[in-house]
DNA sequence: AAGTCCATCTCGTAT
DNA sequence: ATACGAGGTGGACTT
């Protein structure tokens, strides 16, 4: 059976209606969204101020507050989730402030024109799968180590060092270090630098993996690890004397639900 | 004179009436919002799936197409701006497709019952007004470069080296070069590790600065500039030689219509 | 609460 | 078109 979703709509309200549709709103916990000439004063984590004009201002139930252009995907002005809304009237407009504490963050909204205004408590409870980052590289490779090499063994993930995180540290057949680094996405110029310096700290500071390990014999290894590189990223690798292995991100969502879109 | 706002509300509609509407209103170039039980799948960069539920979608004339749940600020699905829409009923649903070219992406959007959809051409001539970044720091210091110390000289900004590009360089009363690191917040560890890099390349590298500068005679001084800077990056700023300079952003909006939000 | 890192980052800007 | 870095990054995760 279908739930019917409740909702309002008001077109071309005065400020007091559209005020009290608000605050109806807000106690609903529905999701409100005005189409309206407005003025938009930030002061926060930086200040900006935004003249006269129409745009689509959205105040979602979770505290967020969106104030939308005709242009762009982000907003131009917003208030993140746990925000407080606020709406009342003066001189005749209708002001909606959203506050934020820690940092300490306010968002104004002197509104002109409201050409409509509408709420509605939106029943969402499902979830975004998703599926072909670094992360789902990473587990497609701790599984399969053998799309990297034959004998390839990982043995940590995440490894700190000096100037960040590697990704995967392992062993190949003949007992050399190898460090991965891994990209979802085409390789540049600053993945090699990464993976270099990351190297680099292996080589220089003291650490367990160095320990156990003979120096003299065996040899570290740097891999990138892409589905693709950049040609001006090719030949600093092999100035570097880095390798580069092609791997695609896995393309499979967890629920398995195929998604084929055979489109283009 | 008000100009009216030119808008459709339609509630409830048949898939067709739907689709006729986000025809129009495509057509017209105008900026439209769904409240609907929607499912979404992308495939593109990456791939996703989100199952039915109710969303808010808003589909701008630049082509920018938006899938909002009720919570967070980020959409949940998107197209950024010149994505193409295409709109269609297909086995009795409204079918919205967005697709991008370079790279190739495809937004699909099953639309099984729409509770309200709008449309309405806005205008809006305004751009945002900002003030209290990086740049604006930079500004600042390069008109009123006292507020690092009496005698400095500001020289080049965004100078290339191998790790990044310089801030700034300049030289002091004495003639040593300065090499300045500038954050808009709070500086951590990592914006003295950078500073570092840039002063060893600085140093490492054959550039105009070395030329005409005899480094026997002359230093090089490292200066980390940010309103203030946390615990931990002191240590290492003592450590490495590196000195710290007190400047915060400017807080003013470029037009000066001062912004003063005393709500706090 | 604060720090860290990924992202379909987005967006501006220079090449 | 592509590369590069900033961002009120947001958001998830760890400490």
């Amino acid at each position: 059976m279908l739930k019917v979703m409740k909702y309002e709509i008001l077109e071309n309200p005065k400020s007091n209606e559209a005020n009290d549709l608000v605050k109806e709103a807000l106690r609903k916990k529905a999701t409100i969204t005005l189409y309206a000439c407005c003025k938009v004063e930030y002061e926060g984590r930086a200040l900006s101020q935004l003249d006269w004009g129409e745009r689509i201002i959205l105040i979602k139930p979770d505290g967020s507050f969106l104030v939308h252009q005709e242009k762009k995907v982000e907003p131009v002005n917003w208030q993140p989730p746990k925000s407080k809304t606020k709406s009342y009237v003066k001189e005749n407009m209708l002001i909606l402030e959203s506050h934020r504490r820690t940092p300490q963050e306010l968002l104004y909204v002197k509104v002109k024109k409201i050409h409509f205004i509408t709420y509605a408590n939106i029943e969402d409870f499902e979830e975004l799968e998703q599926a072909g980052y670094e992360k789902d590289m990473s587990d497609m490779i701790m599984k399969k180590p053998h799309l990297i090499e034959q004998g390839f063994t990982p043995k940590t993930r995440e490894y700190a060092v000096e100037h960040g995180y590697i990704d995967i540290i392992g062993k190949d057949a003949d007992g050399n270090l190898m460090i991965l680094e891994l990209k979802a996405r085409k390789a540049g110029v600053s993945a090699v630098k990464q993976l270099r310096r990351y190297v680099e700290d292996i080589k220089n500071t003291d650490n367990d993996y160095l320990k156990d390990f003979s120096v003299e014999k065996k040899k570290i290894r740097g891999l990138l690890v892409a589905p693709s590189i950049m040609n001006d990223a090719v030949e600093l690798i092999e100035e570097e004397g880095i390798e580069f292995v092609s791997v695609e991100p896995p393309r499979e969502l967890k629920r398995n639900k195929k998604v084929t879109l055979d489109f283009f």
